[in-house]
DNA sequence: CGAGGAATTGATAATCCTCAATAGCCGTGG
DNA sequence: CCACGGCTATTGAGGATTATCAATTCCTCG
C-alpha cells in the first residue's frame, strides 16, 4: 500500500492544535519520494497518518481529470480518516515526505480524539467551501496564504512545497489565474518571492484584508 | 437560543445511512417557522438537532454579506455538531420546521456515534468541494438535484423546500444562473417543473450524466 | 551546458455575474 | 370571490472575471 516503508526514529513538532496532537504510538515511519501514492481512491482504509516531514495533497478525480485538492497536510497534521471503509480520495506526496503510520486498532481505541480530528476536518472543508464558493481569484489565493502562514508559524516567510497546479487544484482555479494574482500581488508589494515556492509576507496587513 | 420550542410527540423517518441513526432519546423537540434561527455564529454549542419535518440551511457570511450555505439538512438528519466550542455557523429553518434536540451530555457519551456522524459531515462537504470548485453551472445542479432525489427516496419527484437564493448560496452560483440553468434542463425534457419548488426528473440517467 | 518541466505572460474566448424588467405565486383583506 | 401588494422566480442585455490556447522565460538537475 505504501512505498519504501523504513522503521527509524521520529520527531514530531511540538503540538499547537487538536489537529497536530499525537494520538498514540506509531507502528512505524514511512517515506515517500515527491509524487508517489500513499493510498487511492478505492483503497481499504486500514491506517492513518501523520505528517513528520514534508507535505501531503489529498484530491479527488472527475472522470475528464478535472482534480480538486481537497487538503494539504503539513507536519504535525493528521490525515487519512474517512467515512465508510474505503478511501474516496487519493493522497499524494507533495515533496519527499516522512509520515508516522497509525494502525486501525489505534484509531478505533481512540475513537474520542478522532472525533476532534474529523470535526476539525470537517470545518476545515466547510471554511474552503466559503473561500471557493463565495470569493474572487485574489481573495482566494490571499486566504490560501494567509492560512499556510498560521499553519507554518506564522512568520513573514512562506514556504509552499506544492506546485501551481496544486495550488489551482486546491483553489478551483487555472495556473495561469494563480500566476497573474500573485503577480499583480508581488506588483503591489503586498508579497515578495524569493523564488516560486518561497514567499515573503511584506504587508500582512493587507494581505488579511484582501481575505475579507 | 430557540423559538417557540413546545414538548410534543415526534415521528422520525426509517434510518437509511449512519447520518440517518438516532443516537439518543431526544431533550424535547422544537419548532421552528420558516426563516427562525436555530442558532448563530458564535453561540455556545450546547446541542445537536435531528430533523423530524421540514428542512435547515447551515451557512457563513463574509462581511460584505454574501453567504455560502454549506449544507442543508432535511427530516432524518443531524446537524449541529461542530468544532470548538462555539459555533462558526449560522443554522436557520427552511421552511416550518420540527426539530428533536439532544444536549451535550448525550453528545459526550455517544463520541463513538457522533465520530460516524462528523466523518460523513467531513465526506459531504469534500464531496460538495468538489461540485463547487470544479464543476460548471450545469453539472453543479445536476449533482445537487440528484443528491437531493436520493436524500428523499430516490423518487421522480425531487421537492425543494429552499428558495433559489439558497440553491444558489449553496452552489456558489446566482439566482438567475440556477434559474437558467433549470429553464435549459427543462426545455431539454431532462426535468419538469410542477411548480417553482417540485420538479419531475424526467431523464434520471441523462440528469445523473450531467453530473460527471 | 543542455534538456525538460514549471512558471509566467499575452491574446482571445467562454462562462457566469450584474443590472434591469417582467411574469408568476400566495396570502391578505376588502 | 376577486383584487391588490409583496415577494419570488424568470428572462434579457451587456459586462467582468476567469478559462483556454499559445509562446516565452525561468529553474532545476543531470
Amino acid at each position: 500500500m505504501y512505498a519504501a516503508a523504513q522503521p527509524k526514529e521520529q520527531s514530531f513538532q511540538p503540538a499547537e492544535d487538536v489537529a497536530r496532537t499525537q494520538i498514540s504510538a506509531p507502528h512505524l515511519v514511512a517515506t515517500y519520494k515527491a509524487g508517489r501514492e500513499i493510498y487511492a481512491e478505492g483503497d481499504l482504509i486500514e491506517k492513518c497518518y501523520q505528517v513528520s516531514t514534508g507535505a501531503v495533497r489529498v484530491y479527488r478525480l472527475l472522470s475528464d481529470g478535472r482534480r480538486q485538492v481537497v487538503s494539504f497536510h503539513l507536519p504535525g497534521e493528521m490525515f487519512g480518516f474517512e467515512a465508510g471503509s474505503n478511501h474516496s480520495f487519493f493522497a499524494e506526496a507533495v515533496t519527499e515526505t516522512t509520515l508516522a503510520v497509525f494502525g486501525r486498532r489505534h484509531m478505533q481505541e481512540r475513537s474520542r480524539e478522532l472525533l476532534a480530528l474529523a470535526l476539525t476536518g470537517m470545518a476545515r472543508a466547510q471554511q474552503h467551501l466559503l473561500v471557493i464558493g463565495r470569493q474572487c481569484a485574489e481573495e482566494r489565493i490571499a486566504a490560501f496564504m494567509v492560512d499556510l502562514c498560521e499553519r507554518q508559524g506564522g512568520g513573514r516567510q512562506v514556504r509552499l512545497p506544492m506546485l501551481r497546479q496544486d495550488i489551482a487544484d486546491y483553489l478551483g482555479l487555472t495556473i495561469e489565474t494563480v500566476s497573474r494574482v500573485m503577480t499583480k500581488l508581488k506588483e503591489r508589494s503586498v508579497i515578495a518571492l524569493r523564488d516560486a515556492k518561497t514567499i515573503d509576507i511584506m504587508k500582512p496587513d493587507a494581505l488579511r484584508s484582501l481575505c475579507n
